[in-house]
RNA sequence: GCGGGCGUGGUGGAAUUGGUAGACACGCCAGACUUAGGAUCUGGUGACGCAAGUCGUGGGGGUUCAAGUCCCUUCGCCCGCACCA
């Protein structure tokens, strides 16, 4: 018998095994039960991060697989995007070449892990297998409207000559020209995601086992709101300027109009005015990002126009340009009413202009004010409410048909054009003749062209010298191809579904997707709460629209994990060191080529910029995918940040050595025919612990509390090693539990236990062995606990019997001498109970 | 700037969701063992105190018989902000 567990010859001869009997390979047998993990970007090397995803995956997978569910739990490649291009302008590899290879290192890292993936159902979205289905439902979505174009700004580095994305832009300059960088207005693709904004609001109801804060988040970025359509006429010019305002009850202390210097007048307006030009060329330059608008300094520009006041005859306001109105949410015009606002205030401030307030709260309130209150200085408004007025002013509006009740959302429509080579090709044809043409579906899929070079500026497909000429597919003339390629996040999209059906013909095959779809458990990082969420929300009700199936929503539960970190270190001249280039001696931190001190930085994210990345490969190699595993299941929660530490994984290596010692130890006392039909004391208390142990196990993966899944398997390997049988009854109760600890601990450990289940004298795969069951006869205690309080302290415990009513453990507990002594003698004035968990003695 | 979170021993975390704070580990301390291993085993380990006990869940305040958990406030850190995925 060997005491050591050996890790290396166990996962290769099972991972093999496992391959061999096609062990994940997909049933389509009910009841189902789907689960998935974010389909990664091959990135190539596989990181902390991911292998802490498929592991929480795994282990809910072998666990429902093990509990007679039908799984389907597959994996593929989310490979169209940036980096493939930055890769080729670096190295000149071509995205495709790279792309593929960055897949199979990942795929056998993956596997590595032992991870239960049916792989006949990958997915590769740079494959035109993959991506022709995405210009189907392209197509689909123009015919439904949901597809359109229009103008809207990109970054544009003058000096490449290229779109950069807002990662490229590093304080409003350009990452690799450094050249300041200037918003230019393209006509692109947008998918119409705002007119589901409602949907997507009112259908979280149906998501119960969402995280709430990603519900909030949701919710929040859609954001709905009510209030008012307002007109103002110009003074000086024939026009009327459309407001929207979320409140329309301050329109008595509007003291300007601000108008986006995106907005169409504004331009035509720039036309007669050099300064007016000169000052729309200021605000672009300011990059396209939401972040950079809201702290970028609020400027104004007075366009020495006015506009009249709704209601009152002799007031007119100034109209200004302001760089922080965007024209993408409203109507681009707002009115500013300093003494509510915080924003306005800042405005009025700067341009000396009136501050009127027009609420009053409960006391004299600080301006800017935007608490509850009364109107007042408002005519017709004077004395009523916030709410009241806000109804009023809109009535009134409406009389005069200067204005209407309005509900407009934050969120915008979804621009999916990119400049770029490395994506989905849009499947539309450009005519002189008959303008936009859709690509016939025969023609599917507009593949990308092969031989492309990055030599020169702007997206390869549009130098590319042949790929773009076509005749037009309804006339015949010379025509051209559509450049733009599809956002990636159009990819994962959709990509769900498509792992029901992945061979399909259609882009869905609907039988297929109505047996698995919505997804049971999805699982991924907290960082894509909003953006990938949201627009897999809206593809489903889209593709609903477009009649392609009936669901309304992909993900049924969602699990948030939290990011892997590490601490980080930095040499005496500050640059950064990987985790190996460390060493601790003597309690101290130093290099480990010369010796030199090392600080210690705190624990954050892993990152290549700070070295503080462990490659999962490197950990496989030393301890074994097992025991990856379980240090990252056992340490955090999954849905909190995860602490990557050295010693940890020692102690998860330990634990591992301890499963293998305890079982194989035993195989001797464990070979027992027959149940026995009675059991010694002992023999009990053990199989007390066991069905116990099943119990809290069971539940613990079921609310994903992974941590305490790993505690209780230690508390009861603890046990179990101190057991020694002395007679066939406890035998017997110790072959269950050691059974059962193997069953338990399967889902975390795979090829331990496999190893394990046929140490014990079984026929492989303890993967299809049943999920153990507890026996409720013995997880019930016939003595409970309580901790006894008086005051509020807690003074002591009480063992009593589970049968004792309440008032006989009233009397136990009052003569209990400790509850007597703290109490001195003083009436008892209330008895708090509650049964199984504390008394409370109040004096 | 806006939106969302997190904060418990030296460390990661547990706490049946308002009911014995610190489960299970890591680390550390003391000891045992020797086929000297990536060991293993036993005991101890929140702080202060000789003890009885007192204090303890980022800080301050509040609600309650009872608060890590609820409310207010404050500080620190993290995630997202629409062309990174």
């Amino acid at each position: 018998m060997s005491t050591r567990y050996n890790f290396r010859e166990n996962e290769e001869k099972w991972q093999k095994a496992w391959a061999e009997a096609s062990l994940y390979k997909t049933k389509e047998t009910l009841p189902k039960y789907y689960v998935l993990e974010m389909l990664p970007y091959p990135s190539g090397r596989l990181h902390m991060g991911h292998a802490r995803n498929y592991t929480i995956g795994d282990v809910i997978a072998r666990y429902k697989h093990a509990s007679g569910y039908a799984v389907l739990h597959p994996m593929g490649w989310d490979a169209f995007g940036l980096p493939a291009e930055n890769a080729a302008i670096q190295h000149g590899t071509s995205p495709k070449t790279w792309t593929l290879e960055n897949v199979r290192l990942m795929k056998e890292e993956i596997n590595s892990l032992g991870i239960s993936y049916d792989w006949d159902r990958e997915i590769l979205t740079c494959s035109p297998d993959y991506y022709r289905h995405e210009q189907k439902i392209f197509l689909d979505f123009l015919k439904q409207g949901i597809a359109y174009r229009r103008e809207s700004f990109v970054n544009w580095d003058p000096v490449e000559g290229t779109v950069l994305a807002n990662e490229q832009v590093i304080d409003g300059k350009g990452w690799r020209s450094n050249a300041p960088i200037e918003r230019r207005r393209l006509s692109q693709w947008f998918f119409k995601i705002t007119d589901f904004a409602q949907d997507l609001l009112d259908d979280l109801a149906l998501l119960e086992n969402w995280p709430d804060q990603v519900k909030t988040m949701q919710i929040n970025w859609v954001g709905r709101s009510e209030g008012a359509l307002v007109l103002f006429p110009l003074v000086e010019k024939k026009d009327i300027l459309e407001v929207f305002t979320t409140r329309p009850d301050t329109l008595f202390g509007a003291s300007f109009l601000g108008i986006s210097p995106d907005h169409p007048f504004v331009e035509a307006l720039a036309k007669e005015n050099p300064a007016l030009d000169t000052f729309i060329i200021e605000c672009r330059a300011q990059g396209t990002s939401q972040k950079e608008v809201d702290t970028a300094e609020k400027k104004g520009f007075n366009t020495g126009l006015t506009v009249q006041h709704p209601f009152l005859k002799n007031k007119t306001l100034p109209l200004y340009v302001a760089n922080f109105v965007l024209m993408e949410y409203g109507t681009g015009v707002i009115f500013g009413c300093p003494a509510h606002d915080a924003r306005d205030f800042d405005f009025a401030v700067k341009y000396k202009l009136p501050i009127l307030p027009v609420v009053k709260g409960v006391s004299e309130e600080p301006l800017p004010y935007d608490g509850e209150g009364v109107l007042c200085n408002s005519d017709f408004l004077d004395g009523l409410s916030i709410n009241d007025a806000k109804k009023e002013v809109i009535r009134r509006l409406e009389l005069k048909k200067l204005g209407t009740h309005k509900v407009t959302y934050k969120l915008r429509d979804w621009g999916v054009s990119r400049q770029r080579y490395w994506g989905c090709p849009i499947p539309i044809i450009h005519c002189p003749f008959c303008g936009i043409v859709s690509v016939p579906e025969h023609q599917l899929p507009v593949a990308l062209p092969e031989s492309i070079s990055f030599d020169q500026p702007g997206n390869p497909l549009d130098s590319h010298p042949t790929w773009k000429y076509v005749d037009c597919p309804n006339c015949g003339e010379a025509a051209l191809r559509e450049t733009d390629t599809l956002d990636t996040f159009v990819d994962s999209s959709w990509y769900f579904a498509r792992y029901c059906s992945p061979h399909g013909s259609q882009p869905i095959d609907p039988d297929k997707a109505e047996f698995w779809l919505p997804v049971d458990q999805y699982i991924g990082g907290i960082e894509h709460a909003i953006l990938h969420l949201l627009y897999a929300r809206f593809f489903t009700k889209a593709l609903r629209k477009c009649g392609y199936w009936s669901l309304s929503e992909p993900f049924k539960n969602l699990l948030t994990q939290g990011m892997v970190c590490h601490e980080t270190y930095r040499d005496q001249s500050g640059s950064w060191l990987y985790p190996h280039e460390v060493e601790r001696r003597e309690g101290k931190l130093v290099k480990l080529s010369d010796g030199t001190p090392v600080k210690a930085g705190r624990s954050e994210k892993m990152s290549k910029s700070k070295c503080n990345v462990v490659p999962t490969a490197k950990i496989v190699e030393e301890y074994g995918a097992d025991t990856a595993r379980l240090f990252m299941l056992s340490d955090s929660p999954p849905e909190r940040d995860f602490e990557w530490t050295e010693a940890g994984i020692e102690g998860s290596w330990r634990y591992l050595n301890k499963l293998w010692r305890l079982v194989t130890a035993h195989l001797s006392d464990v070979k027992v025919a027959r149940s026995p039909e009675v059991f010694t004391e002992n023999a009990l208390k053990l199989r007390k612990l066991t069905h116990k142990t099943i119990y809290h196990v069971t539940q613990d993966i079921e609310k994903f509390h992974f941590n305490r899944y790993v505690a209780h398997l230690r508390e009861f390997s603890n046990t179990l090693e101190e057991f020694t049988p002395s007679e066939s009854s406890e035998n017997w109760a110790l072959h269950e539990a050691l059974h059962t600890l193997v069953l338990l601990a399967a889902p975390a450990l795979p090829h331990l236990a496999e190893a394990l289940w046929a140490e014990l004298g079984h026929e492989p795969f303890v993967f299809n062995q049943p999920w153990p069951k507890a026996d409720p006869s013995l997880i019930t205690e016939d003595n409970l606990t309580l901790a006894i309080q008086i005051n509020g302290k807690t003074r002591g415990t009480l063992e009593v019997s589970s049968q004792l009513s309440e008032d006989a453990i009233k009397d136990l507990i009052l003569e209990m001498p400790s509850v007597r002594s703290y109490s001195q003698g003083k009436p008892l004035k209330k008895f708090i109970y509650i049964p199984g968990k504390v008394a409370n003695v109040v004096v």
